[in-house]
DNA sequence: AATGAATGAGTGTTCATTCAT
DNA sequence: GATGAATGAACACTCATTCAT
């Protein structure tokens, strides 16, 4: 017996993501996709049961990846500044390095692909963000303002701050990053 | 094939202004736009040569409508904190009128409609803030960073937070536009 | 305007029978009826939503049409036995002419295409022919027996001689056909 | 190619028997037999080359298994109408007690698996009933018409009694049966 | 032999576009 | 110009069949 191949599923994914970066997820076929992934059409459909799920799952898979890697290396205990800028940091090399996985997400939200469960379990993922924003708050050391106003800032200027990047083929140097971060703290402090 | 009759237009570009933020560009069909419009399907034809020219012309018009709004009251010779508010107010404000629109540009950048050269054309119409930014460079107002970086620094959160309130149902009352424009102020000044 | 053309659903109809005979129900798909009908794949889906829908459109039409058939010249007031030989008669007659039809029909009974509420519709149309029974019944003419038993008696050896004679290339001379319903007669009779 | 797991072969011909009760035989698939059958679909191929041949198979099975069951307890010296009675009731048993195997070969008639060759054999299985009508005529107990027709009147009546039965969930009671066989009777008989 | 994942031609259906009215 | 029926290529998905294990 031929067992049910994970690197496949790895593969499908992949091949989904470069396809959305190209050209949109209003562009995709499952017909490409299967190409892209190096097997046959049907073998998505041993899969994923059809499109939606298809994008409902890479969808979650995004989300949780991304969840995972915002808080590498960060501590709770951490001073809080540290803390952020861990964070701050992790936020950006995400979506410079999983570009793809950025934009199919972002991409994911005005489309009829996601259903309302899907979006609703995304909001979930972030709370110790959130958390870590309240105790700044406490400290004093950012603005007393509505917590998830502060976190839209922060990550409204990183993202299009990468896209920036991305589309005019600019590296954002260390020295970029580091003034990034300054506007991003001055922003954000009391 | 482009008769004058700017009223059927507008209802094009209306109807498939609200579909897409419905289902995104990714869902939307022309029999649809043209239900949606009060008019046959073969009437479409008529004013657009395919559904790609009607994307591409729809999203010129909103590149320039916008353009047009950014710069509303705002005079190059005002004094720099004062100019980049109303700049900064008016950017608000059409993202949060039309939001439709913005939502519509947004989906465009990654889609197979929009052409290379649609693309390019945009960015000319950004032209008077760039020279803002650069004036307040030269005033040591602001931070001597890239001067996209600043103005992505600035969109971004804007970008962002509209759409947090949007989808949250909030309404950015005064108090929070003000919050919002001195987040934005202390990250960009010097 | 073009308008809706009701030949072309009559196209539809006789190009579906035409081929549910040559190769059954299971065989048939929806490109084979519209290259049979002359017509393109996509113009079916004008005329109806989808294959369920067509097959239980032209399902009822030809329940309709034979419903009428039967009682041609038929008259509630005739004498018992001449009023069932006419409609004896128009029976056989429709199955011999129509014999595509009544393919179809049989074919649909066990298939995954018919609605329940198809099914049900179905039964309501032979009503005259309950009643006639009943009246012969009465008159002491018959066989004291359920009166479906007796309908399903007189139909039985019908379908299935017609079956037999056209399987066999057989045509039904006027002496068949009179031998017919003198067993018949002589099997329903008190 | 073919080994002898007979009870396998047998759980496919059930499996399949009981679907195309359910869905005709346009709507089963290989899978579906499969999973029916409690066996992986590569192992359907072991048994049978292909579709096709195995509805051929089971075809020629539900054939000679009711050929056999016809002439139970049937001996060609008893009088005639005893033998016709007997056959008669091993008929109808057949097709109530095996409803399924009946409706399966009904739908093969008209459909594109059954070869021409399969038709033809089913002939030959019935040649003993044959020789009973033709006994009958000559010993001018019943009419004397065409051999054929007089069968596929008896064939008919029961044959439909007994689908009119099974879907309006009625039981054939003794006398109902006996009513039937006494319509069929005088409807041969001279 | 048995399994069920893999295949890809073929299905039902949609949709951008054309065309007769 | 306006209409919406007609078109057929292209899409999402299925399924008979094969094949690696």
């Amino acid at each position: 017996m031929k067992p049910r191949d994970d690197k496949k599923i790895d593969e499908i994914y992949k091949a989904t993501l470069r396809l959305v970066k190209q050209k949109g997820l209003a562009g995709i076929t499952m017909n490409e996709i299967a190409k892209e992934a190096k097997i046959a059409t049907g073998t998505l459909y041993i899969y994923f049961k059809n499109k939606n799920e298809l994008i409902n799952a890479l969808f979650m898979v995004c989300r949780n990846r991304s969840a995972a890697v915002y808080f590498k290396n960060y501590d709770a205990s951490m001073p809080f500044k540290a803390g952020l800028k861990i964070i701050w940091r992790n936020l950006l090399n995400y979506r410079v390095k999983k570009f793809e996985e950025a934009v199919f997400v972002d991409q994911c939200f005005h489309s009829p692909f996601i259903t309302e469960t899907t979006r609703e379990l995304t909001k979930k993922l972030f709370a110790p963000l959130f958390s870590l924003m309240e105790s700044g708050k406490k400290q004093k050391l950012i603005k007393n303002t509505d917590t998830l106003l502060l976190l839209t800032f922060m990550a409204g200027s990183i993202n299009e701050t990468v896209k920036y990047a991305h589309y005019s083929n600019k590296k954002l140097s260390k020295e970029v990053v580091e003034q990034m971060f300054h506007m991003c703290w001055d922003g954000l402090k009391a």
